[in-house]
RNA sequence: GGGCGCAUAGCUCAGUUUGGUUAGAGCACCCGCUUGAUAAGCGGGAGGUCGGUGGUUCGAGUCCACCUGUGCCCA
């Protein structure tokens, strides 16, 4: 045996019980079990009870059977959050919730319908939806558990509840109250064929073809220079021209009136002229004008016995057909907008069948699709009025069920006035009082609300959370009153929302309840159901203040940034009627998941990332340190590249974790030293760390967990790995167990092992625990219930660390120094060094710093090979070995 | 088509608000050392002209304009 090994029995190498190879796919559901069956979440709850708050509001996602990386990113981030908050001795409450109701579902139980869906009963619709919704629900819940994130997960809010619902329909009665709800009608994407309202997502844009037809609309009041001359539109949909309520103009393009084939006279635009000519016949200006001339124009409709206006607006086309653009505020969206800001009226002579109605005179009875456009086509062409007419192919709206094109209708609906009691300028002026991150945000949020259009809140759909009006069968007066949505509040608390289905509007509404416009007591439920939004931005009314007994605002919102116009804006706006407050203090935003050239993540173009396969490929805690290490502000990237990455930073902390257990394999027994009493060096290993968690702090305070875990991992690998944990070896090692210089990097190492194991159990959840297990003196049964160490602060010592600077310096140089000694295959410990006086004038402590065999003081900086015998236990060249060979210090802790 | 963002070494991030010496880290990479943190550790090195173009300026990654790519929202 050689004289080497023999030494190795005497010296302190470290030793830990923590395996080097984490293990993790084993590790975290073993973690996971402990923390269930301990109930961590309620002890929690406890232990932080009578503590500040601080609040994390869920925003529901939508339950889907299949979650990928991005949407668990939403979830560690506020997972990160919360366990920060508790970390730093907060109470902070986390309860999850799911948004279930609304449309993706509800056409997933339409599509396993098939043709029965029209022959289901409602009730059973509903019935298969929440089933679904709840399936969906139980595997996300599977995959956010996996991923370690920490909450109320066995008592998670549903919007599908009772109680939410309630919630709900509480909200919407207090705004009903106060006047933010009125109906009116609105136009709407409408499938004749199964008679029913699409929404955006359930159109398909194909090729259609379509008659394109050019049409006069003659002037009846208007400038001398037009009478008799007529302005001409052009469409692509005949059949709406019984909906004609206006023509628009763009307000600052130049106009001109014109002889088309040497008789029609006609106002075009323009720089359409040209185009306009290939079919209308040769053209001769006669007159230009802008289209603000055109401010008190009225013209006589092509059929109808009705003037119409010519109005402006910005969105006439200067490239297609005339810029004299037919508006019928009842068949399309733009129409429908120039509708209600010139008051028109808003008419929609169509059936739910596609047949044309009274209001639309001679053509009444036709179908929209099938024979009104030739019949409107033929009326005009006979009356002079039609100037061409052309087939045109187009992309155009389809119905995703029967594939049919679809048309616009005009229907009732209900909508929030948000600019009722000036709740749009209340609502604009808390935004000063919010905390945006990123800050640009603001600027964000307040330009999409000081444009949104009023809220449209109905749906004709199944899947939700009814609107509780009454229609009167006898004079179709609709009942929205707020005492009678309480009622039916009162009820849906306990019953759930399916009593509307179920029951007759009698048996919700007061004995004899009369109408009152004509006295009749025949009443009918509303079908329609709230857009899910409403659901979602009432949140605060259950969750906060019901169930988790908040007061105020909460903390923190933190969504992907397309919910400033969803969640966000719809949070505030139904918070700012009822309660006249904002909903939350702090609105954190993180943006979307894309791949490694930058493209969006989807399944189409094969960079899909599935939750649970990099669940099980990584592990959580790689992923989940990986999450962390993004700026979440903008979009992030993500790829198996970027998981290998965040693997190689995992094992950093795992070792110098590691390393750190071992060297305290027997720190558990000793009393500490007073501070006083500890080396310098170990002092400013403390100061550092104090300094380090300071502003790993600031940066989880400043939801940055990426700042932190950047300052984490630097200060692992260049001051932990490089310089402390390489300079302590020898004493560690070679010190007699008990010595004070051994017990003084001990209690160093203590402090260090701890503040790091809590400044990563945010992010590195299962691992931290694992480490926590080991620690030399934990103070809880769980990491995750430990504090934030409130002495930390007391280590700084900025006196010191600036007396460490020229130190650090020297270091550097002895290290260059060293480059052609390592190259003759020595070691640093090989190494005689001179130090100049005046940077450390302590010989001892310097051989120590510069991990060198031995220091001598004196002029010059100098690095040589010593010319003494190494001590064969510290392997050190020393100058004081004595006649065993071994070095002073080896003997005596040998001895 | 419109609005709002983003674009610095192979990767993740600093630096841009208040323009000024050779643009900084860590990881990965290459070379060397170590074998008493060992499927670990230490040291050294190379690598960007800051998406592009054009301006403002004595001087721009940093200010302005336009463009390109990309993302979200809206139409």
């Amino acid at each position: 045996m050689s004289k080497t090994s023999n030494y190795k029995d005497t010296i302190l190498l470290p030793r830990t019980a923590l395996p080097m190879r984490a293990g993790l796919q084993k590790l975290e559901p073993r973690m996971q079990k402990r923390w269930k069956e301990m109930d961590l979440y309620g002890r929690l709850r406890s232990a932080r009870a009578g503590r500040p708050r601080y609040v994390l509001h869920d925003g529901p996602p939508y339950p889907t059977g299949d979650l990928h990386v991005g949407t668990v990113l939403n979830k560690v981030l506020k997972d990160m959050v919360v366990r920060w908050a508790t970390l730093r001795g907060h109470d902070s409450p986390y309860l999850p919730g799911w948004d279930c109701h609304g449309l993706p579902i509800e056409r997933k139980i339409q599509e396993r319908l098939g043709n029965r869906w029209r022959d289901t009963p409602l009730p059973e619709i509903r019935r298969m939806a929440r089933e679904l919704a709840l399936e969906n629900v139980e595997l996300n819940r599977q995959v956010f558990l996996r991923y370690g994130v920490l909450g109320d997960f066995y008592d998670p809010y549903l919007t599908l509840n009772p109680g939410y619902e309630a919630g709900v329909l509480d909200v919407f009665a207090r705004m009903v109250e106060q006047g933010y709800v009125y109906r009116k009608l609105k136009s709407v994407h409408w499938c004749t064929t199964d008679k029913t309202v699409l929404a955006e997502a359930e159109l398909e844009y194909r090729d259609h073809e379509s008659p394109s037809i050019y049409v006069d609309f003659q002037v009846a009041v208007g400038p001398a220079q037009l009478q008799g001359a007529a302005f001409m539109i052009w469409t692509t949909t005949p059949w709406t021209l019984p909906g004609n309520a206006a023509i628009a103009v763009h307000e600052d393009r130049d106009y001109v009136l014109a002889s088309f084939g040497g008789s029609r006279r006609s106002v075009v635009l323009q720089s359409l002229l040209g185009e306009v000519a290939k079919v209308a016949g040769e053209a001769e200006p006669i007159a230009t004008f802008k289209g603000a001339d055109f401010a008190e124009v009225r013209c006589r409709h092509p059929f109808l016995d009705r003037e119409v206006p010519v109005v402006f607006a910005d969105y006439v086309a200067t490239d297609i057909g005339t810029g004299v653009v037919h508006t019928a505020p009842g068949h399309g969206r733009e129409d429908y907008d120039t509708g209600v800001r010139y008051d028109l009226e808003i008419f929609c002579p169509v059936n739910g069948e596609g047949l044309l109605t009274e209001e639309a005179g001679p053509f009444r009875g036709l179908h929209v699709q099938r024979d009104a456009n030739d019949a409107i086509i033929e009326h005009l062409r006979e009356s002079g009025r039609l100037v061409a007419a052309a087939r045109v192919r187009h992309s155009y709206p389809h119905c995703w069920r029967c594939h049919d094109p679809v048309i616009f209708r005009a229907t009732t609906q209900y909508f929030v006035n948000v600019d009722h009691e000036d709740l749009r300028e209340r609502v604009l002026a808390s935004l000063d009082g919010i905390r945006f991150v990123p800050e640009r945000d603001h600027a964000r949020l307040e330009s999409m609300l000081r444009e949104r259009p009023d809220w449209c809140l109905s749906r004709q759909r199944t899947w939700g959370v009814p609107i509780p009006a009454f229609h009167c069968n006898a004079c179709g007066y609709t009942a929205l009153d707020a005492a009678l949505i309480d009622r039916v509040r009162d009820r849906v608390g306990n019953e759930g929302a399916d009593i509307w289905y179920e029951l007759e509007a009698a048996e919700l509404l007061p004995d004899g309840y009369a109408c009152s416009e004509c006295g009749a007591r025949d009443w009918m439920l509303e079908r329609d159901i709230f857009d899910v939004w409403f659901e979602s931005g009432a949140s605060w009314r259950h969750v906060c203040e019901n169930r988790l007994a908040l007061d105020g605002p909460a903390d923190v919102y933190l969504e992907g940034h397309d919910q400033h116009r969803g969640w966000f804006q719809l949070s505030l706006l139904p918070s700012y009627a009822v309660r006249g407050r904002a909903p939350f203090l702090n609105l954190v935003t993180h943006g979307f998941t894309v791949d490694e050239h930058g493209r969006k993540m989807s399944k189409s173009l094969g960079n899909y990332i599935g939750a649970r396969d990099w669940a099980e490929k990584h592990g959580v805690d790689v992923v989940r340190l990986l999450l962390a290490s993004l700026e979440y502000r903008n979009d992030y990237p993500l790829s198996e590249g970027h998981a290998k990455t965040a693997s190689e930073t995992y094992r950093v902390y795992r070792n110098t974790l590691r390393n750190l257990l071992g060297n305290l394999r027997d720190f558990a027994p000793f009393e500490q030293p007073a501070r006083e009493e500890m080396l310098e060096i170990d002092r400013w290993a403390l100061h550092r760390l104090a300094v380090v968690m300071e502003g790993v702090a600031a940066s989880y305070d400043a939801f940055e967990a990426f700042k932190a875990n950047q300052k984490l991992h630097l200060y692992c690998v260049k001051e932990l790995s490089a310089i402390l944990i390489d300079c302590w070896k020898d004493r560690l090692y070679c010190d007699g167990a008990d010595w004070p210089s051994r017990r003084s990097a001990l209690t160093a190492a203590q402090e260090i092992t701890r503040a790091l194991t809590l400044a990563l159990s945010p992010i590195l959840v299962h691992t931290t625990e694992e480490v926590h297990d080991l620690w030399p003196d934990p103070k809880a049964d769980s990491v995750h219930m430990e504090e934030w160490p409130a002495h930390l602060a007391e280590w700084r010592d900025d006196e010191l660390g600036e007396r460490f600077a020229p130190r650090l310096e020297l270091r550097e140089q002895v290290l260059k120094l060293l480059e052609p000694i390592r190259a003759q295959k020595h070691k640093s410990t090989d190494a005689h060094v001179t130090v100049p006086r005046g940077v450390w004038d302590d010989a001892e402590a310097l051989s120590e710093w510069l991990i060198a065999g031995h220091v001598s003081l004196g002029d010059a900086l100098q690095v040589e090979v010593s010319l003494c015998d190494p001590c064969p236990r510290c392997r050190r060249r020393r100058p004081d070995l004595d006649a065993s060979g071994l070095c002073a210090r080896c003997t005596r802790a040998t001895g």
